[in-house]
This record gives structure tokens, C-alpha cells and sequence, in this order.
DNA sequence: CATGAATGAGACTTCATTCAT
DNA sequence: TATGAATGAAGTCTCATTCAT
């Protein structure tokens, strides 16, 4: 809490050269996901990611092993990323029902200013399992909260996240396809909460409470 | 048999050799369609489709000109089959927000039987924004007709689109990786209507009444 | 026996399109042959196979699923032609020992007349450890014939065998580097015939027999 | 230190820096034996070598100018220690056929106790005919020596020559491939001097003399 | 029309070699 | 000198597409 940023990866000795390895590897992921905004993953040649990178096609196995791993690492970063920007969110919000509410918002807010992050979690998110269980494993929570306040009344915790994250992405895509309309984090908000069981007025006032802070993310 | 016919549907008149082609060429999608059961779209090579057609690679190119136009023929048949499967639903209903409870129900519970399909049409679905626009415009009658009957209050009608087309997709999803639990047709069908401002009351009824007839689909 | 030149894979039905097929394939085998003669298995690239062979890249993987199976293959085809050139020698002689100095020495003989040949021999039997075998194989019974016939007398039958093949080897590879002397396979199959045990006025006669018809191998 | 010194192999006096370049020269070469052990000569990664010499991949650079002339010295110093090995075993042996019979026994001992640097003798020799000229220079004084002793009365030098290495080389092999049997190198010594002319019984005997002192090499 | 052999562009991957630190 | 990141040529392999039969 006093120090920010620790890397959740790597306990090396943070020498010099380690730098600058690093800096190259995010360079190279950051350009997959650049790309993965534009095509399928499976579309997507290493060549062009190098090329976006812009270093030489050999210079991706000096930090991954195959294709696999690069998408692999590619799914981690972005739910690293959305970790992170989920904690963002309750930082500050006691409340499960209002964390869920703001959650949603800002992902569809996210995606409305930044198309090209949000095609890629489509995209990335439609590919990897392993990326989905992790957002449901972040959301749980806040869902859980949600009914222990009783604000919240879903009968299925499972159907509840499915849903949750559903309608989320759904919005989203709307947003890359263009499609997104005023209000429309608010509107999408207010109705999951009705869906989790929130009374049309609560779930109103929830999804239009004011958000906190920086609009970061 | 005296012109030469390139007419690229199917407006043709049904001559005496056009039922074989039409058969071959039904063949192709299906088998193309039961290897989007296990396989992303751009994986999908055309070999295996001849393979699982049982005919030779190059017989494909009697009927398609190229790659792209076999994905697109895919993506229309299941449209198609969508379309109908949908108005199947609605034959002799008449309320909009019973209709909705209806199709949900329906589609997740074939999903839950027949994974491979939904396995099929969540890919699709996430392909090919075409199929996304036709499958809209099928809700959309029904959606207005639960407003009308004054059972459901959305606010926008795009939105409320979206996150019906979204949660049934997304229940669809979770049968196909095996994570469907008991009843999980009606407590979806439940929570959407919940969502499109139906009461809690309302929306538990909708989504338990009685199935019509013929499970089909 | 009556007809000869039954390939002995592929049983299926010499249909005409697998006539074609047939001799591509041969045409590969034939073609990574020759490449052998010039350079180390391990540094032939697929490409210039297909060169040699007059062929496109891919057309390899037709005939082939890997490259290691073209080498494998490689080392079949010539192991099979081993086969029959060694059984060619045995026609019409019953002596183990007479059969073995005329195997020496006309593989020797083929050596210094096609050295390219021999050549790819010496590097394929470097390489496969499973054509090595095969060739003891075809050995063994000649060198159990000679010793119960009383003209060889070796103690070891694996290591009489080793030398044998060791030595016949080596005369090829003499040859193939050019240093190939006037007699060299009576030379050489008088010695082996002597490490074997045979009495050196036996061993010279056999070595010096006339050799059988025709020159083929 | 003062003149920049190139010289190519290691007439240099031994001043103390370089002594440390020796040995990490050294190093480099017998790592590269060490993975001759286990692979083809082609199919060994200079990264490997250097992995297996514990330094980074560009410090080989700082001792060879490339990769043939990394393989070149691992050849160079095989020889060299073929030479030493070979000249061990003549020390105090005043007869060439009795020399013989010592060197391809302990060659052929050395290899069962020591089958990875057997593999790698195996593979450098079939590689470099450099070093088969080197081993034949080292064994024709011996055979040549036999031969004045009466002992041996092979015909042709040059094929004799090539018979002991092939042999020797062959019985090297199995070892390396776990087919060595009991006695292994005295029936092998015996059927090469019975190649070599020795009578029966003397080639017995002479295989079977009590080899000399420390079994070094 | 059906077949399947042939094609060749393009993707993935390895590795010898260079070079800044 | 030692290091190891970066490079790019070259090799393996896949697959959409063509075409003779």
C-alpha cells in the first residue's frame, strides 16, 4: 500500500539489462494487443506482431517459447490489467451492489473512449477460458456483498456472474461496433442490477450515482 | 441445362441434377458446421471440411469460390435455421414478453442438448456481425410487443436488445462448457425479463409457464 | 517366384491414378538418394529435395507427413534394395561362405563404380540404426551356413557379424574417397574371410572365385 | 601485449592472461564433446555448447570465428588425444602386432566404459576424414612393424590399415549401442590380426596377453 | 461434376552471428 | 573479454487454390 507497483512477476534482481528486457517485452505483448483490437486471434501472423513491435520475428523467441505462449501471455496481461483496474473501482466503495454498479459502468465507459482495448477484450475474452474465470473470480465478490446487503436477491450465484459479465461484454461490443448510445453505461448498469434482483428505484439510483474519481482505467 | 446459370443463391428452378448439387453442396455447410462445433472459425481448414463431407478438396470449388465464401455460407444457413427456429417459437403466441421467455428458454435448453450446435452459433455469433443484425431484427418484433403489452419497460430499445441477445449467448456458453445447472433456462429467462422491467412477479411466472409442444428446434 | 517386382508395401488396387502417385513418390526417395551422396543427412533441406526432384515445396508433404519420415523412408527404400541386391548374390550358390565372399565383394565393386552410392549408404547406415539391423539380418544366415559348413569358425556370432558389416563399410567408404586399389575385393573379402576363420588358402580361393552372371547390384 | 597476437593455434607464449583464455577455450571444445555424445554433429546448437560450457552464447565468438570452426577444433582436439592415447599404449611394447592387439583392445575397453566419448569418437570420425588420416598415420607404424616381425602378412597396407580402423570403429560402435558382449575386446583384437595374417593360434595369444599397467587413456 | 496431385505463398520456428553495454 | 538481446536468413510445415484426368 505504501509502494506501489511491485510486479507480480519475476522476483529477479531488477538489474540493468533486466530492464530493458522487460521494456521489450512489454513492447511486444502491448503490440498483440494493439493488433488483436484489429483481427482474430487466430488471425494474427507473429510477423505482425514483430512488425508492430518493430523488432526482428526472431527477437519474440527470445522471450516466448511458440505462438501459444505469446497469446497465452497476452490473455495474462489483459487480466492483469483488469485486475487492477477492477481494484481501482472498489477502492473507497463499501458497497457490493454500487462496486458492481461502477464496474460496469467504467468497462463500457473504457470501451467507449477506447475502442481498440475494448475489441481486443472481446476478442481475448471470446478465445480464453482461462481469462474468463478470471474476471468471474474478481466480480464473485462484489456479487456475494451485493446480497449479503441485500440489495442483491439472484437465486444462482453462476447464472448471476454469466449474466453480469455477459451483458458487460455485450455493451462493450456495441461500443467497438459503434453502436453505443448516451447513457448507455448508466441504462446497461441499471439493468443488470434489476436482473440480480435490485428494485427498478434502487437499481436507478445505483447506476446513477456519481463515480468516483479519476477516470482512469 | 441451356443457359448457363450462375445464379449465386438459389432462385434456380429445381431441374433434375440441381437436387444432387443442392444436396453436395448442403452437405459442405453442415459438415463445416459440425467443425465449428470444436474449432474456432480461422482454424478451420478446407480439407477437413471435404473430409467431413466425404468428398475431395477440390470438389469444394464447385460450389464455392473461394474460402471466405464457404465461412459466409455457413454463417447464412445457421442464420437461416436461426430464423426459423425462432419463428417456431412464436407460432400461436401472442404476447411479446412470452414470446422473449420463450426463446430464451428454448435456445439454452437445445443448447444443453446439443452442445455441439450451441458451440457452433456462439462462434458464429461472435464471427459474424451479419448473423448478429439478422438475429436482432428477429427479437426486435417481440421486444416492442412486450412493451406494448406493457409488461416490459426498457428504456432503449437497442440496449435492451443487446443484453437479451447477450445473456442467452452467454447461458448458451456456459452448456457448452458444461457449467448448466438445474433449471437454468428459467432462472436466465427470469433474470432478463427482470432486466426489460418486467416485475419480479411477472417475470417468475413468464419464465416458468409451460413450454408449447414440440421441443423441436 | 514365377513373376517377379511385387512392391512389397501397398496392397491396394493399382488403380491409374496410383501409377503417377507411385512414381512421384519414388521420384522424391530417389531424389534425397542422390542428395546423399553429396551431403550429411542432417544438413539436406527439404527444398532442395524437391528440386532434385522437380517438384514444388509442399508437394513433399503429399507423400509425407514430416521430414523425419522422409528420411525414414530413405533409409527403407534402401535397405529394401539391399535386400534384393544381396538376395541376387545368393541365386544358385549354397555355400554360406562362397555367399558371403561374393557379397563383400560385390558390394565393394558397386562402391567403386558408383561411388555416389555408396556414398549415401555409408551415411545411412551411420545414421539409421535401424537399417544396420536389417542388414545383420540379411548376414546372419550366410555367416551360419559358412560355420556349419566348417569353413568359418568364429566364436562370437554378434561380434563376426560386426565385423563383417564394419569391414565392408569401410571399403566402401575407401572407395567412395577414392582410394580404391587394384583388387580391392578380393583383398578385402580374403581378410574378413580370414577374421572369420577360415584357413588362408580358403579364404583366397573364395575371395578369388569367379563371381556369379551378371555384374548387377 | 605489446603486438597484437592472431596467432591461429597455440604457439603464443603461455603469458598470464592466457592462461585463463586456454581454459575457457578448453571448456568450450569439451562441451562440444560432450554433446557430440548424444547428437550429429549438424544438429548441435552453438547455444547449447555454450549453455553446456556455462558462458553466453556470444563468448564463443571471442575464441572461434564460427561455427565450422568450432566443429574443425573439437576435431583437431580428438586427434590429439587419440594421439596421446594411442602412443600410451606403445610404451615399452616393442611389437607392432602386440601394439596392435593393445590399441584396439583398449579402444574398444575405453568405449564400454565410456560410451559417450566413444559415441563422440564414432560420430567425429565418420565426419572428418582430417581425422581418419591422423588415426591411419598413428597405426601404420605399428602394422608396418608387425608385418617386418613376420607376424602379419597382409597383402595391401593401405586396405589393412582400413580394416584395424574399421573394425576397431564398429566394435566402438556397439559398445556405444550396448551390444558388447563378455570378452569383447580380445575376440575383436583376435579376428583382426587373423585378418591380418597372424596364424590362429598366435592371434589368440597375442589377443590375450595381459595388457599393459594403468588402464589410462 | 468429382477427384486428388501439385502448387507456392506464407506462417512458425531455429540458430549462427553481430553488437551495445 | 563477457554478456545476452537483437537480428534475419533459412528451414519446416500448412493450406487455399488450381488443374489434368
Amino acid at each position: 500500500m505504501s509502494r506501489a507497483n511491485t510486479s507480480n512477476l519475476e522476483p529477479a534482481p531488477p538489474s540493468r539489462g533486466h530492464k530493458k528486457r522487460e521494456r521489450t517485452r512489454r513492447g511486444l505483448i502491448d503490440a498483440a494487443v494493439r493488433l488483436f483490437a484489429r483481427k482474430e486471434v487466430g488471425e494474427i501472423a507473429l510477423l505482425d506482431v514483430a512488425h508492430e513491435a518493430e523488432v526482428a520475428s526472431g527477437t519474440i523467441y527470445n522471450y516466448f517459447r511458440s505462438r501459444d505462449e505469446v497469446v497465452e501471455a497476452v490473455g495474462l496481461a489483459m487480466a492483469d490489467e483488469f485486475s487492477e483496474a477492477i481494484a481501482q473501482h472498489s477502492v473507497g466503495v463499501d458497497s457490493g451492489a454500487r462496486r458492481i454498479a461502477i464496474g460496469v459502468r467504467m468497462f463500457i465507459l473504457r470501451a467507449i473512449n477506447d475502442p481498440d482495448w475494448a475489441s481486443a477484450v472481446v476478442r481475448v475474452v471470446h478465445f480464453d477460458q482461462a481469462m474468463r474465470s478470471k474476471i468471474a473470480n474478481y466480480v464473485l465478490t462484489d456479487l456475494r456483498a451485493g446480497k449479503d446487503e441485500g440489495v442483491l436477491t439472484y437465486e444462482h450465484e453462476a447464472i448471476a456472474l454469466d449474466l453480469l459479465v455477459s451483458c458487460t461484454l455485450g455493451a462493450m461490443r456495441s461500443a467497438v461496433e459503434g453502436r453505443s448510445v448516451d447513457e448507455h453505461d448508466m441504462l446497461v448498469a441499471e439493468m443488470i442490477l434489476k436482473a440480480l434482483g435490485a428494485t427498478a428505484t434502487r437499481a436507478r439510483k445505483l447506476a446513477r450515482h456519481e463515480l468516483p474519481g479519476q477516470p482512469t482505467l
